[in-house]
RNA sequence: GUGGGCGUAGCUCAGUCGGUUAGAGCGCCGGUUUGUGGCACCGGAGGUCGGGGGUUCGAGACCCCUCGCCCACCCCA
């Protein structure tokens, strides 16, 4: 006898049972609805690319996280880390024959060889939407009540959207003559409520090599408190000078005014100044979204502005904004949290069945409920019917329906509500609408 | 990639200074109840103690390596 192979999974790559699976694509479905309902059109591309398509654009961490090899030709080809990248390969190859602007989004899995974490895989799905092709505020403005509608419909409990421009800090490093060290800066500076102003103050000297006066000087920034119109009022003179601060002021000014307009809730936006996002190529509005009740856990849903995304596979300039739903995270924030109703089955009928004289009626039963709209099991044995009851509540299905030879004869079925209890006889002829009404009622 | 913590039944975990056939609760299967589930009672299945090597008369326990999970750094969804 051969030796068994080890049944595992690489690590950071997760099995998804019924359980998890039902509630990923109920929220891969929501977010589906709500980017459609905004007019953004599907796109696919593939999983695997040249590398040279991915590399570069996102920064040396992206670089090395990447699953990158030879394929069977010699070429050499990696994973994608996210949906960005591919995204804007994809627009310099069809933005021509697609016209702009354009909106698209895009829900796929991405590979990143990290480190794993709670609610940190070296697999993971993202749901990106992004409008290229123009500079409009109001796509600044329609990505985040993207992101407010997607998190009010997901009923995730109350959360936040954290919003800045890049703009705004670049100006600040303009005026103090620091633009040069932007990056390990701005690095730092997003640190901020993690560790705090000191240690951000000592980062920055040691890693950017700038003065304490200096650091304390882009650390005025954090002390900005208050409401975000106050926040707005103070910027101006911290950016003194700098053309593009001042711009920047003013589109987050017009922006976070724009989402309010548009129906958000002022309280869930946050204009917070020490956001500034790793991935390079962000130039001006970017955002994070944080569930209030774990904070800890991360960004569930980030993105911003980028003016020049594209450069590297067309001359044709493509400014985009956008955003990308973290799947994986946001469900493992949710779990952890308590707030997920885990079901093992999508059906919410299980017909009873007791041997196989009414088989072909009892499948006719299942289709005409299914035809109905309602998802249907029929038991496939005929067991005890208490063990099919078991078995029905067990598995989560909310309605059994009980036909033996006493409502064969009669035309009738028994309807049982497993959560309830509750039982009761209709006509098999309204059967059906006796389980919609049931349904619709919890 | 760096540092720390932890891996015992499907799940949550006991397991004394190293000592004989490794335990509990929950879950699962069966029965009490061959057309009425969640409760109760009775019974049952299920463990290479993550894996490999070492120390020892003897290892779940001690040491080394390895794999995995968790936490922090880094970075990020």
């Amino acid at each position: 006898m051969s030796k068994l192979i080890q049944p595992r999974t690489l690590k950071g790559f997760r099995d998804h049972p019924p359980a998890s699976m039902i509630l990923r694509e109920r929220l891969i479905d929501t977010a589906r609805e709500v980017y459609r309902s905004f007019g953004f059109a599907p796109i696919d591309t593939p999983a695997l690319e040249y590398t040279e398509v991915l590399l570069g654009k996102g920064g040396d961490e992206t670089d090395k996280q990447m699953y990158r090899f030879s394929d069977h030709g010699g070429r050499d080809v990696a994973l994608r880390f996210d949906l960005t990248i591919p995204f804007a390969r994809f627009a310099a190859q069809h933005v021509p024959a697609l016209g702009t602007p354009f909106k698209r989004y895009h829900v796929g899995s991405v590979w990143r060889g990290e480190n794993t974490q709670r609610g940190r895989y070296r697999e993971f799905v993202q749901c990106d939407f992004d409008t290229i092709g123009t500079e409009s505020p109001l796509a600044d403005v329609e990505t985040l009540l993207v992101i407010h509608e997607l998190f009010q419909r997901l009923e995730v409990g109350p959360f936040t959207i954290r919003v800045n421009d890049r703009k705004i800090l670049t100006g600040l490093l303009q005026r103090l003559d620091l633009v040069d060290q932007s990056v390990p800066l701005l690095r730092a500076l997003d640190k901020l409520d993690k560790i705090g102003p000191d240690k951000v103050a000592a980062e920055m000297q040691a890693e950017a090599g700038v003065s304490a006066a200096a650091a304390d000087e882009v650390l005025a920034l954090a002390r900005l408190e208050g409401s975000n119109q106050a926040i707005l009022e103070a910027l101006p003179a911290l950016v003194e000078g700098s053309e593009l601060g001042a711009q920047g002021v003013e589109r987050l000014r017009a922006v976070l005014e724009g989402a309010v307009a548009g129906g958000a809730q002022p309280s869930r936006l946050k204009l917070d100044v020490a956001i500034a996002r790793g991935l390079d190529y962000y130039t001006g509005i970017v955002f994070e979204t944080t569930l209030d009740d774990l904070p800890a856990i991360g960004s569930c849903c980030s993105g911003g502005r980028y003016d020049d995304l594209a450069s590297l596979y067309t001359k044709e300039r493509l400014p985009g904004v956008g955003a990308s739903l973290g799947v994986d995270r946001l469900l493992a924030a949710l779990e952890e949290l308590g707030r997920l109703e885990q079901r093992s089955t999508p059906a919410e009928v299980l017909l009873v069945r007791f041997g196989e004289e009414h088989d072909g009626e009892l499948l006719g039963l299942a289709a005409r409920l299914r035809s109905a709209g309602l998802a249907v099991e029929v038991y496939p044995e005929a067991r005890k019917l208490g063990a099919q009851l078991k078995f029905a509540d067990r598995r989560g299905h909310r309605l059994a329906v009980v036909v033996g030879d006493a409502e064969w004869a009669s035309g009738t079925a028994q309807l049982k509500d497993l959560a309830s209890k509750e039982s009761l006889e209709v006509d098999q002829a309204e059967l059906a609408a006796a389980c919609r009404a049931r349904l619709g009622s919890v």
